[in-house]
DNA sequence: TAAAATTTGTGCGTATGTATT
DNA sequence: AAATACATACGCACAAATTTT
């Protein structure tokens, strides 16, 4: 599975796939290290800023979370709060705000924020330890 | 309000700072295009590629779009899609990848999904277009 | 129609800084 | 203290899409 230079697809997403497709395929464990830039870089003969760019895209879509100086981790599924809703509510999603991240403890990217309207009561949620279950008639 | 290379905070960050803040208080206005790569980067005096990834972090939070050969562009709000439901169910929101994003016709960054189950039933929808309405009892 | 200019995208190398081991 | 690892910042070159001339 070797990138290809002169493919349409830009070498730093044709990393980011070939990441991704570990990570889905359980090759890549929730836990587990991936290797440091530069091994990346010079396995797959690239340069390390590309590989950067491919980690951005895997911490964008909240694949993975990077912690200077120590490395790259795949995401480990977090305990998932139910949000109990039973009379009338709206729930929509939105990225937050840096404030907003900072706030809910989740990174600058990669976790969307859950936002539940009861009333005049508005819940601002991190979406990857919050689900909203609603079920009617059981005040 | 001028970039200060010696601060905690990266420049691109206080780059995407100042620009969001144009954006929030209505300076840059919904469909308003956004001044050129080079443009913003002499007027701030750093350099193009710091001022891509300040509009990096922005496309991330979904504030902006960017066109290649045409510029970037302050986000104009979608009509939001209401999404009824009565019976039991559940609502919850993540990153979609980028199989995901070109279907939905999203960005790659910017928009969450929100994932609504009712029984065996899924839907994946955009969150920059939709808004889920529990109404219980009105069948 | 064609060419040129503008604008963003990609990729690399390098240097320096900061955090962890 | 030293080595390792990621973060930031810049400059350069070329590619690709769009707009203007």
């Amino acid at each position: 599975m070797t990138l290809d230079p002169h493919a349409d697809r830009p070498l730093f997403r044709q990393l980011a796939d070939v990441i991704r497709n570990d990570i889905k395929s359980g090759r890549l464990a929730p836990g587990v290290k991936l290797r440091s830039l530069h091994q990346l870089a010079a396995e797959h003969e690239v340069g390390v800023a590309t590989v950067e760019e491919a980690l951005a895209v895997l911490r964008a879509e909240g694949l993975i979370r990077t912690q200077k100086g120590r490395g790259s981790f795949v995401v480990e599924p977090v305990d998932q709060v139910e949000v109990e809703i039973n009379g009338e509510a709206w729930v929509s999603a939105r990225m937050p705000d840096p404030a907003e991240a900072r706030e809910l403890g989740i990174p600058a990217t990669g976790v969307p924020v859950l936002i539940v309207e009861e009333g005049d009561d508005v819940r601002l949620l991190a979406a990857d330890g919050h689900k909203v279950h609603f079920r009617p008639g059981q005040k």
